[in-house]
RNA sequence: GUGGAUGUAGCUCAAUAGGCGGAGCAGCUGAUUGUGGAUCAGCAGGUUGAGGGUUCGAGCCCCUUCAUCCACCCCA
């Protein structure tokens, strides 16, 4: 065997699945996607490479240096691999107006590439999960979008955790009272979404940092860390903030969200307001959510919230647009961490290995593994000459729930022999009843 | 982009003060040619990330470079 001249290596940041891996994610997305059309979202497949002009400019200066450009040496067009999946809906939705009817629901599950410096649980090549309704001005469409959010989590079998729901008009609205506007509102933002890292103590030392009047601080301290009964924290800024019309729209956009998810029996205890909560500084420009998992403290796993004016840039008019991206990496990890993936999904997708005694059986192991096959189990068949117990082992290792043993004893009285190597259980059953013997080894 | 740590067998890691590069796991063979895990015996596996320097002698010290990890920045 010649030794291999090319070091095996990956490109910085991006990773391999293998099998065992795989079967885990699939599971996961399989879980997602049936949630997802059960909410009337459908698939939406863009390629990985956008024209560049499709991308610049739409994420600031900073990010467009984190895009991989992709320009074939003799290529003519300017290509870049995508960097999230909204450019590419919005660019859809611009693009097909003949084909698309709105509001338009559709989700999209794939990789995007970002060239950052790649950390724990971060990496230049991974995959996002969105689900948007394009051309729903409705808080209907937002609770839509929570709900979805809620079902796709519990679903996957995740405990506690809590959608936090926020409304950029308020943070507007707050950052009106503290005299702030632009930039500097955008700090204003940028201090409070470190509210969980740094808490209320350092938030509130970051905006006197910033030079908001001691008295100004206080206020907005005091306004967004109040923690009041569901929609009582409504009221409570409601009261407050009534002079200013930006509060007085966005605390009205929660209220009808409360409404929606009320009436949808969305339960109280999966949904909060949290005025800390700011998603960033982008686009949005209404309701904005996300989602922490409470128990134990693990962080979020979506976000996502309004943003009318996105959509709109490849259609040269606003589009009214709600969504939200499942942090499907983070998701993955965590299901390891609480354990949330059912034992039935092992290390294979084999159900079935049937063992190759020796040349003179191969046929009708072949047979066998077809048989198993047209009863759709899933079936291997040993591929190499060697003794019955390596075969074993192989099984063994490889996590294959059963083995068929298809000797020549077997053969001569027309029966197959399984065995279950969980508990090493063997039955020996005529060869028309085979699937059926499988079968009933397998459950349980 | 900034700062820190680490690079030794496929993987996880040893190696006295600078003095013959080892172990566990995984792999392969056999004990056991119709039965896996456990045990035992054996085999194989290396340019110590790369390049240079100091030294009689470098895995170890110095310089350069590359890679990985961690923290910060950022995260639309």
């Amino acid at each position: 065997m010649a030794k291999p001249k090319i070091e095996p290596r990956l490109p910085k940041g991006m990773r391999d699945f293998l099998p065992a891996q795989m079967i885990k994610r699939e599971y996961v997305f399989n879980i997602v996607r049936e949630v997802f059309h059960l909410y009337g979202f459908e698939p939406l497949q863009t390629p990985s490479l956008e024209l560049t002009e499709t991308l610049m400019g739409k994420y600031g200066e900073d990010a467009d240096k984190l895009i991989y450009n992709a320009r074939h040496t003799e290529g003519k067009e300017e290509l870049s691999l995508r960097y999230d999946l909204t450019v590419p809906l919005a660019r859809v939705v611009g693009q097909y107006q003949n084909d698309i009817s709105l509001p338009f629901k559709r989700y999209q599950l794939s990789p995007v590439w970002r060239a950052e410096r790649p950390q724990r649980g971060r990496y230049r090549e991974f995959y996002q999960c969105d689900a948007d309704i394009v051309g729903a001005q409705s808080m209907l469409a937002d609770a839509e979008i929570i709900s979805l959010i809620v079902t796709t989590l519990k679903r996957l079998g995740f405990k506690q955790f809590v959608v936090k729901i926020n409304n950029r008009k308020l943070l507007t609205a707050i950052g009106e009272y503290a005299g702030l506007d632009g930039e500097p509102l955008a700090n204003l933002y940028r201090s409070i979404d470190k509210f969980d890292k740094i808490g209320a103590d350092g938030v509130r030392d970051e905006l006197l940092k910033r030079g908001i009047a001691l008295e100004v601080t206080d206020r907005i301290m005091e306004l967004i860390t109040r923690k009041l009964p569901g929609t009582e924290q409504l009221d409570y800024l409601d009261d407050v903030m009534s002079s200013f019309s930006a509060a007085r729209a966005g605390i009205d956009e929660l209220r009808q969200i409360a409404r929606h998810l009320q009436a949808a029996n969305v339960p109280a205890d999966a949904y909060e307001f949290d005025f800390t909560m700011v998603r960033g500084l982008g686009y949005y420009t209404g309701p904005i959510y996300e989602t922490v998992i409470t128990e134990p403290n693990l962080g979020s796993v979506t976000g996502g919230g309004r943003y009318d004016e996105l959509v709109g840039l490849f259609r040269g008019e606003s589009l009214p647009t709600t969504g939200t991206s499942l942090g499907i990496e983070r998701i993955i990890d965590l299901m390891d961490v609480l354990d949330l993936y059912p034992p039935e999904i092992g290390g294979t997708v084999v159900q079935v290995m049937v063992s190759v005694f020796g040349e003179d059986t191969q046929d009708q192991a072949a047979a066998l593994a077809a048989q198993l096959r047209a009863a759709d189990i899933c079936t291997e068949i040993y591929l190499q000459d060697r003794a019955l117990g390596k075969q074993m082992g192989y099984a063994d290792k490889k996590q294959i729930p059963v083995v068929a043993l298809l000797g020549p004893d077997e053969i001569a009285q027309g029966v197959v022999k399984f065995k279950r190597l969980r508990d090493g259980y063997e039955i020996t059953t005529p060869n028309a009843e085979a699937a059926t013997a499988v079968r009933s080894l397998l459950t349980r």
